[in-house]
DNA sequence: CCAATTTATGCAAACGCTTGCAATCCACAT
DNA sequence: ATGTGGATTGCAAGCGTTTGCATAAATTGG
């Protein structure tokens, strides 16, 4: 634990008073020009910036955040990396962080009980200036101590949380909804439906859309046509063996989600059917793999990208600006490609 | 800039002099407790455990690593997120650094000249404890920079590096000599082989892989049947439709990898061929879109998730006890899917 | 039973930075 | 000249930890 020999770190580090001296000032009005304070003569600043730029000074960030500034890292919680969802919001915030100057700090849970209110303690803590969780399910736990800690944070999808928090998600019922009405005006009479995993709001929400646009067109809901899915592709998978196996099998299905879908498409073509032949298939998300599948996937589109920045642009907003708690709701976008078909004429 | 009103950190933070007061001990002894260190009575140690257990203390990481600690924090630096490749070997690292009580930082460069070498400094400045580089282009620039200072980082998928670094790849040309093989012994003669960026060793050594196959079955070697492409999509789509338009074109075609295999499936069905009736398409990588498309790709295996976990070991390895730079090759596997099929006995 | 070790613990000094407070400037009005 | 007050700048005190050095307690050996 104690052993030499390790990095010698002290090798050519620059601190502010290395550029103080330089540049003849105090440390102190380094610190500030570094930090853009106000009440900084002109050449001063020239000055500072020109000897930090020869040095390469670098700023120390525990240095900097210890001493109560900012350590410019953004804490994103996620459950896992396993499915092109998370990847895209990933890409949207990390973009965002980047132009705006801040690093990201990669937190997996991995769904293990506990884990997460762990991290987020230890998160606000110190290290990060603010969070976005990307949860899994609702958080009511931690919540409450990021906010009586009054820690800034971000949640992404997930709008069912009580309190006063911000929240970035999509159009969920209303993407439901269309899916749902375009497989109608295909012509489509039985319709099926897998949904999410019930404990998301999201998988409620498209429910309702499913539902509502079954109601909107007149037609009666059939209980057995909805099977209960979890969002993973085995639970699209064994669904739709559920539903084909149905007396009266249903002609289209519309999944919570791109995964699922893909497990319909192995199901169908195990049963030897064809898509969009024999079935039509609708999802939600839009991840990238839906354009990659074949037949290519017909899907909600979820802006995951935009929602990842927005939620950096709230956060930031709440760290440099202490605003209050927003919620912003991005539209989807029903993107046709090819696995759906007018419903056979019987 | 001095805003109040931002959250108010000091909310419940326990310190170690907390812990110390708690335990009537001093707060250099708790320090010793919680590193582990060996002159502490039993009985002190368990009090001190006993009393940070019950405040909850969690060490302040900035501090800790500002004092010459460890931070406990890997930084990871990567291209991008764009393909699920570095996904993979993301999922690697991160479990393996979750088990061994460390935290990840990610940064992603996309590609932008310069910046790499800045994320460098400004990392190995302090915050981390060591650096996974999963880079795009040779590093030297940097490399350099990280050697001089002794600074631990492992490379991953980059083995022609002079320098001792400790490096994780696969078994590239062994892999493509296989799906090579393989493809012959389904009596394939005409075998087309899209590069990848010819910058990166995995590409050159796959192409090597792909002529020592040909050789090794005494087939003549046409520069016709290979075209550069770039390990993006796109490239595997024009790779291919230039393939195609030979006078006498492939019956089979090895991409240096699977996205450049999904551009193909695209380009070959644009011909309006059929795979793998008409062409054979073997890739490289198994990322997990390549099980999703259809048919499913033969494509060579790459242990991206263990390379990931390879990499955390020998790094956690240089930064606890200093070992010297290792180079760790794990083996490559083709994968039989649905891709490929013998060729036509014309 | 005392000196010499070995084992435990405490004190104080960093680590590099931000910030409140006090001191110094300087332009302008008096 | 002579205040006056805002614009600038410097000093010192932390922020929460780790660690070298010094000291105290416990053990050992003669």
């Amino acid at each position: 634990m104690s052993d030499k020999g390790q990095a010698p770190k002290s090798r050519g580090k620059v601190t502010i008073f290395d550029v103080a001296r330089e540049s003849g000032v105090s440390y102190s009005t380094v610190s500030r020009v570094l930090n853009g304070f106000k009440y900084v003569k002109e050449s001063t600043r020239q000055k500072v910036l020109e000897a930090a730029e020869r040095l390469g000074y670098v700023a120390n960030l525990q240095a900097r955040s210890l001493a109560g500034g900012r350590s410019h890292i953004i804490g994103v919680l996620v459950p896992n990396l396993d499915n092109g969802y998370i990847g895209e919001i990933i890409r949207g915030i990390d973009e965002a962080l980047r132009d705006n100057g801040y690093d990201l700090m990669l937190y997996t849970t991995h769904h293990q009980e506990g884990k997460e209110s762990r991290y987020v303690q230890a998160i606000a803590n110190g290290l990060t200036d603010g969070l976005i969780l990307i949860v899994s399910l609702i958080p009511t736990a931690y919540l409450d101590a990021l906010h009586k800690q009054r820690f800034p944070y971000v949640l992404i999808g997930q709008n069912d949380v009580e309190e006063a928090s911000s929240i970035v998600d999509a159009t969920n019922e209303k993407g439901a909804y269309e899916a749902t009405r375009y497989l109608i005006e295909l012509g489509h009479r039985r319709i099926g439906h897998i949904t999410g995993l019930m404990g998301k709001s999201s998988a409620v929400s498209r429910l309702t859309g499913y539902k509502a646009a079954l109601e909107a067109a007149g037609m009666a809901f059939d209980p057995q046509l909805v099977v209960k899915g979890n969002f993973w592709e085995q639970s699209g998978y064994t669904g739709t063996q559920t539903l084909l196996a149905l007396p009266q099998p249903p002609t289209a299905i519309f999944t919570s989600n791109d995964l699922m879908a893909f497990g319909a498409y192995e199901a169908i073509r195990a049963n030897g059917l064809d898509i969009p032949q024999d079935i039509s298939i609708v999802g939600f998300d839009d991840i990238p793999q839906a354009s990659l599948v074949h037949p290519k996937l017909t899907t909600v589109h979820q802006p995951l990208e935009q929602m990842g920045r927005a939620a950096v642009h709230i956060l930031l907003e709440h760290i440099e600006k202490d605003s209050p708690p927003r919620r912003v709701t991005l539209a989807t976008r029903l993107v046709i490609r090819d696995s759906c078909q007018p419903a056979a004429s019987t």
